[in-house]
DNA sequence: GTGGTCTAGACCACA
DNA sequence: GTGGTCTAGACCACA
């Protein structure tokens, strides 16, 4: 988060993709992903680009590169990274309410973004939007 | 959002103290920010750092520069530029229910921590969006 | 020009609307502006900003104040200012080419443009959009 | 645009210095550019200077900087982005025609210098936007 | 006084 | 090697 994104980078936009895709269900846990190269073809970006995104994958610990093999999604471990993981999206929480509130956004209005972004089945008594 | 933030810079630091200090009411519309200067020696830090971090303010529209007059809180216009603050803070929300499942943080902790952040008193009388 | 504007400050977004409103004929020259306070409270701006803008304008020779009695638009002498304006706006334009190309517009694409923001009647030959 | 740059800065001439190399084509995507210190050695400017300028080209998205490997020219994905830019690009000739009918300049002045700076052997064979 | 620009140079993480 | 951050301090235009 840090500051308002404008113009999200091209790596960001990569990064986010595949982590939806991952967190969709679509990419799956040791599934392998295309090389650097490969994925600068598919998605017509600079290799360096792709680099960056998988290399930012890495250090949050979505993807795992293993040398001479190819870079596959990590299975989430659930032990060590999650309580820094824990704290970071809490304080990412409070970033979002500043900005929300400097916009005149309603609490309500983000409890309603968030059910929408976790999809039907996760929530039990809510409903709206 | 984007990447886990480790070491936020000190320039990053003061711009979200500040921004939180305009969400509190703590600074209102109108008043003026310590010089560039004058923050420096508050804050212990060089001159060019607060310039940074008021540069930065500047471009989010949260604060108004008069060249030798001082800076400003900026009153939120609250008409054109919010349509791509609130798209973009969707899109937070977006990315950090991403993030969320992968800590395996339920929707109901996400609800918990804005409304905790939104501060009481907040919570029943807001205006719906 | 220089740098490309993603979120115009408002007090050049006023000295838009102040030189768009003599460009048209709307205010013309001697006509008296409404004074810093006056505008701010019009505008909804902080007077910081009007300020700002007037001072913008009266460095570009937009406009003029006189101590004690108010602010003025100034009649256009056409005589010394000029020379150094053209060669501004000369540059302008070799700016924005720049920017054309990057963007891939075409060059009749900016003559469109161009005649449509002269408006009818300065241009002979020419129609189109 | 906006105001009139009497005195355009070290950082910003840079950027419209690379600029127009990207638009004559004598940079392409992909291409390196010197590093920070490398650049800094060349034009005879201080680093800081130097990585403003990249700084601020990099918010254009016309370079991608990846740390610790260097700063690319950045491919222009045609797709997303344009749109701002366009709408930016159509705002500036719209002030630029402003400016212009304050200095008394022909829209046929503004024409031949388009034509001039798009160069030779464009004009016929462009693409319609 | 004010912010804006610029130099000089240190230190860091990362590749 | 690379860019990013930060300090220290000079000089400028402007109010």
């Amino acid at each position: 988060m840090a500051q308002i994104q404008r113009n999200q980078p091209l790596y960001e936009k990569l990064m986010w993709r595949i982590k939806s895709q991952v967190a969709s269900g679509a990419l799956s846990a040791g599934e392998k992903l295309p090389s650097v190269r490969e994925m600068a073809l598919i998605e017509g970006l600079n290799p360096n680009t792709v680099a960056k995104a998988y290399k930012g994958l890495e250090t949050q610990n979505v993807i795992e590169t293993v040398a001479g093999k190819g870079t596959f999604i990590r299975l989430n471990d659930d032990n060590i990274v999650d309580e820094r993981l824990i704290e970071t999206i809490h304080q990412q929480i409070r970033e979002v309410v500043i900005e929300a509130k400097r916009a005149s956004i309603s609490s309500q209005q983000l409890h309603d973004w968030i059910d929408f972004a976790y999809g039907p089945g996760e929530k039990d008594g809510e409903e709206k939007l």
